[in-house]
DNA sequence: GCCTGCGCATGACAACTGTCATGGGTCAAA
DNA sequence: TTTGACCCATGACAGTTGTCATGCGCAGGC
């Protein structure tokens, strides 16, 4: 092979399905310019491969076990490592986290493939790249919730009742039933189900 | 290259993540013995892509837009294409589906992504492919709702009230009430959230 | 220091939800 | 043809949920 033996792209891949993982590795593998130095399964593993290999870039998805790729992108901010989210959904909450963790891309698995290695490269160059359609302002809309209101909310979409929600977090059973009712106006909800179904679409819970 | 040609597998892929889609058929395409000969972002497009090239093999997520791979299962039953479903989701309703739908394999994609071309060939030479994780008895567990109690439950869990759900489906407020009750009941469940969690865990919403 | 936002609480009322008893109808299988 | 499963309905009761007014304490910003 003629290949010219330029440095490649050491890429580090966190994802929590085996399988997609394995898939993404090849996919990226296939490009000349392209390594895949280390694959984790979740964000612990991220953590640490990025630690010992000191990659150019990390590219996670966002829900895996042990720690999510935010934190994950968190933990290693201001790194020289650069990191690109890759995940199923686009969810302006998740999105505005991301930018505060200094990521430098997030990018929708619904994206054709071969922009996976693009992104790699522009973000290697020190572009950003933000998926299109997560792109426009109206996607940065703030997280109305405050953290109590945005805790029993979780809990209570969870099937719990007012009361085990109250045991749970040591509060009043009134007091729940406030910071619920708040975050059902909050969000223009008619109720705790569907207040729980629109935080959750928009990346807040 | 010395390859000995013999006929490759022939594999349609249907995956409604194209950046998945992509990255599953470049690993298959890896092998030398298996060619992906089409992609499909929907059930309804993986029916096309049957009909017209007649692979040996259909590999098919379950939740996608248009047609769920279920059902394009169901309506390829009796073909020479077999059909193996890989999918996230560990539901025993989702595996008894599918093999009254006449799948060859079910495989999760938490699997090490070998595994997928190790199926291909192992359903090519008719055998079945059943995720050990799904294996067992206890994973072929029935569903007890009937199909209003699912109706009902589904629209409920997406925050609709009772009143709201009785209108959508021309019932009474007071039968919609009963099937809920029922539902939880069968269930287990405490309240229609919980009722709703526990059967979409089970494959069954 | 004063205001604001947040956390936490109570009580009261109205609305919604879950349960139960009871009864009607259809349809398929025994 | 009888039984059983499912569909649909009503009414009544208790329990849960959502709303609102009101209040206290604490921290950070101005």
């Amino acid at each position: 092979m003629s290949t010219p033996e330029k440095k490649r792209i050491r890429v580090v891949i966190a994802e929590d399905q085996e399988m997609v993982l394995g898939a993404l590795a090849a996919l990226l593998e296939m490009e000349g310019d392209i390594s895949v130095v280390a694959q984790a399964r979740d964000g612990k593993q991220a953590l640490e491969a990025v630690r010992t290999q000191r990659p150019d870039i990390l590219i996670t998805d966002i829900e895996m076990p042990e720690m999510t790729g935010l934190d994950a992108a968190n933990a290693i901010k201001g790194d020289t490592t650069r990191v690109i989210v890759v995940t199923t959904f686009a969810r302006p909450g998740y999105l505005r986290r991301a930018m505060e963790a200094g990521a430098s891309g997030y990018l929708l698995k619904a994206r054709p493939a071969r922009e996976l290695a693009d992104a790699v490269r522009r973000v290697h160059r020190g572009l950003r790249v933000i998926d299109p359609e997560l792109a426009s302002e109206a996607w940065m809309e703030a997280d109305p919730l405050t953290d109590r209101e945005r805790q029993v909310l979780r809990l209570a979409s969870d099937g719990a009742s007012t009361e085990a929600v109250a045991k749970k977090l040591n509060l009043s059973a009134g007091t729940v039933r406030n910071y619920l009712s708040e975050a059902i106006d909050k969000l223009g909800a008619n109720n705790r189900i569907e207040a729980a179904r629109i935080a959750r679409s928009k990346g807040w819970l």
